[in-house]
This record gives C-alpha cells, structure tokens and sequence, in this order.
DNA sequence: TCAACTCCTATAATTTCGATAGGAATTATA
DNA sequence: TATAATTCCTATCGAAATTATAGGAGTTGA
C-alpha cells in the first residue's frame, strides 16, 4: 500500500495540474480543502514536492503553489519513490535504493528474486507512462463514460 | 515493501518444495538454520501457513511440517495477501480488502484510482503465476546459466 | 503597517513490525 | 512409562514508521 503521503502528494499533483494553464499560485488552503487533506499535513507534503523540483511556490499575500514542470513531465513513479521509498517489493531488486536480503545466500540464482523483479519492472513502467496528463484524461474519459450510462438509465 | 515475515515465508515454502518429494516432515529449527531465519519467529509464520491450509505439520518427536498442497498450487499472491493483506497499492483497488479512500469524491470518475487499478491486475496476475514449482525452476535455470557464465571465465 | 501567505522545527499519538519468552501439549522410542 | 524432542499457543516488548498537529518566524502585496 501506498502511504497517505503519497496519495495526498497525487490528489495536490493532480489538482494543481488541472489549474496548470491559469498560470498563477494556489493556495494551500485551497487545495486542502478540495481534496479533503489535513491542512497541516498538506504544507509539509508540498514543501517535499517543491525540494523535489515538481512545484514552485510563491511566498506572502496571493502566494501559494503551483507546478514547475509540465503535467506530462511528472509520473507517479517518481512521487512515490519521493514519499515513500522504493517501488519495488523486495529491497534486492529495488534499482535507487537496493540493498541484499540480509537472509539470502545467493541472489544470482535467488528464483525469488527474479518473479520480484519481474514484478518491479512492470510495475515502473506502467507508473512511469502514469503522468498527471494521463490521469487527468482518464478521469475525463471515465467522466464522459458515466454521464452517457446516466442517460442510458433514464 | 513485502514484511519480512512475507520473505520468509516463502523462503520456508521453497524449502519445504525442494524436500516434498520425501514425504516426512521438516523440523522448525532445520528450516531456520538452513533459510537464516530467527527460530521463534519462524515458528509463528509456520503455524499461520498451517492454519491457511499451505502446510501440514507432525506434532511430537519427529515431527516437523510438510507441504499439504502441490508445490503447482501455492503461489505468491496467497502468500503475500496472508501475511501484509492485500497486494493493490490503494485500498480502492484491492478486491477482498477493499475500503474507500477517505478523501475521495467519486471513485468512479478517479484517474488515479485507474491507474493503480490496472497495476494491480498486472501485479496479481503475475503473482499468481508465480508458485512454488515455477520459482524452484527459475532458480533451477538461473543455477545452470551461472554454472557457464563461470566456466566461460577458465 | 497589516493581513495573508509560505516556511520551518518540534513533538505527539497511534499503529505496525520484527522478534522473544515461557511453558503447555503431543509423540517416538528406549 | 519416563524422557527427550518436538509443535502449539499466548503474551509481551522495543523500535520504527505513520499520520498528523502546534506554534511561530519570515515574506509579500496592498
């Protein structure tokens, strides 16, 4: 499971995104109260995300947030790793951040180790092409589907 | 991350595989030694295997525990899904754990949760098709392929 | 100068993880 | 039938991670 963190830090991502073309800062109480995040909470995670180079903010009156690269730019894959670590399930095929399985006695012939990498390469990859411009046209294909089957009903 | 009691688990399962042939059961402390896994913890995790139906066990003086199914039958995504509960990166996904995301509007419209929901079946469908038979083989394949690597070297 | 913001550090409650302790119950075998 | 070797079961523990909250310093526009 991915953390709170990291679901909140896509919520902010992706809401910021769909306000990407007004170009000006939003506010941390705006988008808290939106996406239904702690505010408290929200402040460190956008802090993270703007250390991390994918938001940009503006201090004082009007300040706020916004993004710093273009929605096609930022996948899920790099959030993730950002809050929570690395994607992969075991610590031996994590790519950044490997370390050996403290147990394993070979990990050139581990049968383990290769389903679990398997796992992670797949896994990357589709969090990679994951961006925030892919979400958001799911969301609106997904919109889109729902209204029609609406009218369906009717 | 899978849990370390996940890891060992199915380093215990593979071992007991490798030895199912043999029709009698595996002392606790063998599995320990032999796998590098703390004796009483190891103990606990064998006795859930047991209670989930994976494992059989001997009590009393030569007794020990044994494979109750087919090394073809148990898979990953069983294993996993006993001990860190379910496999889908957020709860909205999961199908035998699922639980609404707090902070969620309307799931049916949630890019985000589309996402995670198609990596969710690519990651249990590959799980699942990782059992106990197709790691030993793997391993098997790895153990040969390094064998020559190594002679190529002399 | 004031109000509205972000920035930063500290801390706290709760839960999870990884493991250990101790002994009851069961069984093979001498 | 006594003994040694084993599983079975419950309870507990420390450390770390998670999910926040508090409080105020610093910045900026009007």
């Amino acid at each position: 499971m991915i953390s709170k963190k990291t679901k909140y830090a896509i919520n902010a991502l992706v809401y910021l995104a769909r306000e990407y073309s007004k170009n000006e800062p939003v506010q941390i109480s705006r988008i808290a109260e939106s996406e239904r995040i702690p505010r408290k909470f929200l402040e460190a995670i956008l802090l993270d995300l703007r250390n991390a180079g994918m938001l940009n903010s503006k201090k004082g009156k009007m300040g706020g947030y916004y993004l710093q690269m273009n929605p096609e730019e930022i996948n899920i894959a790099d959030v993730m790793r950002l809050f929570d670590g690395p994607i992969a399930l075991l610590p031996c095929v994590a790519h950044k951040y490997y370390e050996r399985c403290d147990e394993c006695i070979d990990e050139n012939i581990c049968g383990i180790r290769s389903v679990f990498a398997d796992v992670r390469n797949e896994t990357v990859n589709m969090l990679k092409r994951a961006t925030l411009a892919e979400i958001i046209s799911r969301s609106d294909f997904l919109g889109k589907k729902s209204k029609i089957s609406l009218k369906k009903k009717k």
